[in-house]
DNA sequence: TATGAATGAGTGTTCATTCAT
DNA sequence: GATGAATGAACACTCATTCAT
């Protein structure tokens, strides 16, 4: 019952992602239940808090991102590296955003998310430095107003539904801006 | 009584604002009546609807966008006054744009509040297009990506708490980026 | 409507001593608000935490026999008094007195009820001592161990559901020990 | 197996002693499982009922009781037996008596704790009559008073948390006046 | 007309009990 | 035979909304 178990734990996360992702902490955890096709018991049982749902969806989805990061990073060069990145953060990011912010919210940031939040920024600080290097990004760019631009642009798209055109064109009024 | 009721409705309104744009619709409906000096009841005789009340200040901070839109574009060279407006729609709907949020997750954006969006929209629109002719905005650039990029700038320095020196730095990639 | 809403609170409390008299702290807030008559918020309004309707209830009752314990002062003679005071305690304080022992388990006894416990303790010491006057009780005797032995038969006759006649039994054997 | 199987089942019953025994009908299955260091669904295996178990660890109770309290009646000098007794049906059976109150709240006391309590009390009777025979306690007093009495000290010691020497002074107050 | 009180539906969380390994 | 996982019913508590004054 192990591999049942694992399963369940997979299937609530995804659940999770999808319902806070989409209402924010105001998303029910009997709907992330309900979608996870589970009792609401047994979310209870993996994670005992609301809280400790939504910090350990957003791990999962900090995590996923570093890999991809990285993925990307062996991809060779780094003006393409970049603007994938950003591309990717931007349109996978969208819903999950809000949960960091229904997190910060709700008191400190957990711990475990803090440290895989800094993990995922220092990849993106890496892969900011090389496109610099190549001269793709102005050098007195920091990570800091890139993240603020990504996650702006992340969090607008999904509540605004804007059309993928749009935010292709807003996309690359940032890309243009770093750049120059 | 008509002007004491004027005077509640504006109160109510100011404390909608401070309630919704803080923490979003999270916020109670009481905590909105006890800002404002008023009974819970008080309230739902304006608003007889919580989403009521939420449209009611959005529609309300639109037109004040407005109309200071209209105040800048009075002012002269064009280009300052684009400037200026993507500043400060940037600075000041940082909180109330929160409430668009609160809404769009409730169904439908709602009748009113979509009018007022479309006159600010508009104004947008006409500052833009005289940018446009002095050819500080690329003339490729329309008013919806312009919109995603304030919309994700403003909710995301609110909730990262961005730090001014940061908030100037992506704001700039932004000017930069739309210029060309 | 000040009015209803005290009859309410009064009903709330009633209910409250009926319930957590009989089964202690497990009895659950729907309970009481059914046999209040009451919807379940209008008792949260009342009492905003459960542990809070329990102390209300508790206080209330301690200042009832406090008064109670006054009234059978003013009356005359001490040794009347005093078995008059034992027995009523006994007797009414039966269910409540689990009350008291469901506070203390959930932490530290507040402050409100335990004022009231000590002026109802001040008072029966004050019987008490007059008794000892009168030499109708031993001069050894401490308020404290008549404590024990009032809320022993107190709790044991509501748990045991002993016939009035063996509780006046063994009432009986109280007082004799006391006298003697 | 049939040896583990019954280690486990007197470990069980351990557990629910001191689990039930100090928090009450409160103390969850879990945590006399966990104490136990058994599954939950051992437990259940072995007592089919929240219950049961109740029950179960009452017998066994009880059992102990009577079978010490015939060790004290060979011992000698009726009254010494008597005082012992009643010392000890106090002081030992104060947490476990908590057990009985849970089962009554739950509706009938079942069968066979009854019989066990049956066989107890007979027990209690027959010490009881012996020291009255000697003149130690007026022949007027039941066995039913006497459980009063010892119950109600016993519980009231336990939640009051009184210290030695005023159980001392109050079991001495029951003592005398069941001397009359 | 403005108010405070009342309400019921909903939320997070726990626990006795059952099922699959 | 023993286990850990799953479950649903229950509970304390909140909040938008309605009613009586």
């Amino acid at each position: 019952m192990r591999q049942d178990a694992r399963e369940n734990r997979e299937r609530i996360l995804d659940a999770a992602e999808a319902v806070f992702g989409a209402h924010g902490a105001v998303g029910s955890t009997e709907e992330v239940a309900a979608r996870a096709g589970v009792g609401i018991a047994t979310v209870f049982r993996h994670f005992p808090t609301k809280e400790g749902l939504i910090e350990a969806a957003l791990l999962r989805h900090f995590d996923h991102l570093t890999e991809r990061a990285h993925a990307l990073a062996a991809d060779g060069d780094p003006t393409v590296t970049w603007r994938s990145l950003v591309r990717e953060m931007i349109e996978t990011g969208a819903t999950k955003l809000t949960l960091a912010s229904a997190l910060a919210e709700h008191g400190e940031f957990p711990a475990g998310a803090t440290a895989a939040s800094n993990r995922l920024k220092a990849t993106v600080d890496d892969v900011l430095r090389r496109a610099q290097e190549t001269g793709s990004v102005r050098p007195s760019v920091t990570v800091e107003e890139v993240y603020l631009l990504i996650r702006g642009l992340s969090q607008a798209s999904a509540t605004m539904r804007a059309d993928p055109d749009t935010l292709d064109r807003a996309i690359d009024v940032v890309l243009t801006g770093l750049a120059g």
